[in-house]
DNA sequence: GCACCATACATCGGTGCCGAGGTATAGCGT
DNA sequence: ACGCTATACCTCGGCACCGATGTATGGTGC
């Protein structure tokens, strides 16, 4: 996940470290922030798979940067981590999330369209978080309040997602012919 | 996450290490499978807490069962982790939504409140997942189809979380009083 | 003059998690 | 007899992640 939004940033624009990690603060830090100890390995791994070139540049401000710039095996890569996600990015809010929001780096509208399609028969799938026996229970069915706002919650996210998809896949259904 | 999950589950009732799974998967799994690698040792890490105990008993159907039973200082240590929860277990929807699945073990409603409350403060902030510089953009100003679903589909959620949490409030506010 | 904060990068130890694989028993179909 | 599936538990290696901590510089507030 922190990966695929740092490729997804450098897509873009190159950036050094320190911006990129505002960068995603701002995509993911809200609900899940990025330890810094977290985002400077990960940058050396990507750099060790040959993703990324760093390129040493006097601070702006303070201390020297490291600006960091896609290879084409990143962009490669990039492309490939979008267009066939494992299934954890597909059911994962989180990670659909990043996922979403570098889609368009997809240029072939058909390939954003397949993955948006995942997502769909994903949310189809009959499924709850709660269960007597093998029947999934409504909301309605549960006594318990905290119970029922999950499933409550869950199926206004779901409604939303549902239209959405519906609605951007019939206009990538357009697009592409 | 996972460790909430054994506890609040074991509250009710002793299980045994595979229904517990099967309990899990129900409860998170849709979205975030629990590897049998990772149960097990969670398992014996709140062993070896002294938050539970286990006892063997001839297996059912096959191999010998480990029946786990959560000891008094597991049901505290359930209820304060229920009471004072880290802020990513707030923030983050799959954690919350863990949460949420067993706040009615916390038996005094003044103490759920204050934990609906949090996640409340957290869900007013004004946040964004896309800026402009500082300045927030909004679904409308954004041109990615795919950005704008995040936007919409957030707002969804978020909306529908927040009419429940108030609801909710309000009806253990009566009931505190 | 000094504390403090933002910028900018880095290392280290600990831990949670996962995939791959292993061990066993029991029942069902062929 | 053989394979398959479900039940039931476990280990190991690897890795992503985190908090704590360190090292600089330069600007702001008092």
């Amino acid at each position: 996940m922190l990966e695929l939004a740092i490729l997804g940033f450098l897509y873009d624009a190159p950036l050094h470290g320190y911006v990129l990690r505002r960068h995603i603060a701002a995509l993911t830090g809200h609900v899940r922030p990025v330890a810094e100890s977290t985002l400077y390995p990960a940058i050396k791994r990507l750099e060790k798979a040959g993703l990324l070139v760093r390129a040493t540049e006097p601070g702006a401000v303070a201390a020297p940067r490291h600006v960091l710039r896609l290879t084409e095996e990143g962009g490669r890569e990039l492309r490939r981590r979008l267009a066939e996600p494992a299934q954890r990015e597909i059911t994962d809010e989180n990670h659909w999330f990043t996922l979403l929001a570098f889609l368009r780096h997809l240029a072939d509208p058909a390939a954003q369209a397949a993955v948006l399609r995942r997502r769909l028969a994903f949310l189809e799938e009959p499924a709850s978080f709660f269960y007597e026996g093998d029947r999934p229970l409504s909301a309605e069915e549960l006594e318990d309040p905290f119970r029922r706002g999950i499933l409550t919650i869950a199926r206004a996210t779901s409604r939303a997602e549902l239209a959405w998809l519906r609605d951007t896949l019939a206009s990538l259904g357009r697009a592409g012919r």
